[in-house]
RNA sequence: GCGGGCGUCGCCAAGUGGUUAAGGCAGCGGCUUGUGGCGCCGCUAUUCGGGGGUUCGAAUCCCCUCGCUCGCCCCA
């Protein structure tokens, strides 16, 4: 390629998509006011170790999709692959958690190192709330109830939640030796890759797609029947208070999740709509996280959203429903009056009238070309302006402006320019 | 990282060895130098993602490369 490129897997986000997101993120923040969550940005760029410590040198993320490098002092630098390590890494350094529980949200770039595809970028953007210091299986209730009101909120359909336990650390730990021991004895049955993962990552053996894998699965010993009756009776808990609440949602004991620091409830929001990358949201409990960071020991949940692949299904919802909720964030905003000018007094006039109008919060735009008024008329129609304002150097001679409705055949009104109130009033009415 | 598909104007596309490389949308100009939505006319790719090769001749065939896409993997 000749001509200069954005990198594989890095994209542009140009207006028209941005109006969207802007959309999705104004909703996010007002949501995450009213539940109390307070936002928090840390560097895109942290020490390798962060990661590694945090996320787990056995996970995919580490192992083989971390944007990696080394600085000019000589240190490890990694672009974040997520957001979770590095606010409880800010937490811990500012001492937040002395202050008691902390509930935080972010939003911002992520970086991985994979193969693109429809919904997978190489820089995407999450949407993540982490609440460090919570402890009741209620909060587990809470966190998912945010991420699943959000969403209606923004008038998402279609969507699917996924829970699962996956136990306290023990419980963790037992049912790996359980697990390892029953697949071992038929580990020539097994695929290559779930072969592979016995000794690495045996936990993610369950959710493989390999069809004959999961055939065989059918008769392993399950997580759900090693849970301790403690961390049982937690997850009855959060099956309850979603019930309560009226979330739906459905028991996936295959659901394990790639990173290391979870236990206990995880969850996935997905939707028919993505194809092979259909997770929204993913997010869990991860007790053990704050501690093995150095922090003194402390419960926390959160969960991250995929702004790309938000909109895509967003944009899936507009189309199915035009009148719904989604469709209106979708829709691109309309200049509430187009100025057709022409003519040397009537430039700067126009000029004047366009910052008063856009002074008083409306969309205006100002025709530049100084072309014939049916050309200018045209451009007006074109841009979808519901007004246009006529402004020749007959009206600037006489301090007035027309008012042309071009939504609807009516009556051209002039007004003087300098009835600013009666102009607006004018323009206000559709 | 592995396997399949694809890449022609800003967008959607026809063309599959010899054509001036269709057409539509958008844009610009004109019919209409003070009034849009309809219509008509004209303009907008020396070039087919990029580079090499085969051939008298390549957008069309081959190789490499870049990118997109679908699946695997993984996750948001």
């Amino acid at each position: 390629m000749s001509q200069l490129q954005s990198l594989r897997g890095m994209v542009d986000l140009l207006p028209e998509v941005l109006r969207r997101w802007q959309a999705v993120e104004a909703e996010a923040r007002q949501h995450f006011r009213c539940a109390g969550f307070g936002e928090i940005r840390t560097p895109l760029l942290e020490t390798t170790d962060l990661f590694c410590r945090g996320i787990g040198e056995a996970t995919d993320v580490v192992g083989k999709e971390m944007y990696s490098f080394q600085d000019r002092g000589d240190r490890s630098c990694t672009l974040r692959p997520e957001g979770t390590a590095s606010v409880v890494r800010a937490a811990l350094q500012h001492g937040l958690l002395s202050q008691g529980a902390q509930k935080l949200w972010y939003a911002g770039p992520m970086f991985r190192y994979e193969r693109p595809q429809a919904g997978r970028q190489r820089q995407f953007h999450q949407i993540g709330v982490e609440w460090l210091g919570a402890e009741s299986a209620r909060s587990d209730v809470e966190v998912i109830a945010l991420a699943w009101d959000l969403l209606a909120r923004l008038g998402v359909g279609g969507l699917e939640l996924e829970v699962n336990s996956l136990g306290s650390p023990e419980d963790r730990l037992t049912y790996r030796a359980a697990l390892v021991q029953w697949l071992e004895q038929r580990s020539e049955a097994l695929d290559p890759d779930s072969q592979a993962r016995l000794s690495t990552n045996p936990l993610r053996i369950l959710d493989t797609k390999n069809k004959d894998t999961q055939a065989l699965l059918e008769e392993a010993p399950t997580l759900a029947d090693a849970l301790s009756s403690e961390s049982r009776e937690r997850f009855e808990a959060v099956q309850q208070g979603l019930c309560t609440l009226g979330i739906p949602f459905r028991l996936n004991p295959r659901l394990v999740r790639g990173l290391d620091y979870y236990s206990h409830t995880a969850f996935e929001i997905t939707s028919d709509r993505l194809g092979a990358q259909a997770t929204v949201c993913g997010g869990g409990r991860y007790d053990g996280l704050i501690a093995q960071l150095g922090g003194a020991a402390t419960p926390a949940i959160g969960w991250a959203l995929g702004m790309e692949r938000l909109l895509l299904v967003l944009e899936a919802s507009a189309q199915a429903d035009p009148d719904g909720t989604a469709a209106g964030l979708v829709a691109g905003s309309v200049p509430d009056a187009y100025i057709v000018n022409r003519g040397a007094q009537a430039s700067a006039a126009a000029l004047a009238l366009a910052r008063e109008l856009r002074g008083k919060g409306l969309v205006v735009e100002l025709d530049d070309s100084g072309s014939a008024f049916g050309k200018q008329f045209k451009r007006a129609d074109r841009r979808g302006a519901r007004w246009a304002l006529v402004l020749g150097d007959e009206e600037a001679e006489r301090r007035e402006v027309r008012l042309k409705p071009l939504q609807q055949r009516g009556e051209e009104s002039v007004i003087a320019l300098t009835a600013m109130a009666a102009i607006v009033e004018t323009l206000q009415t559709p």
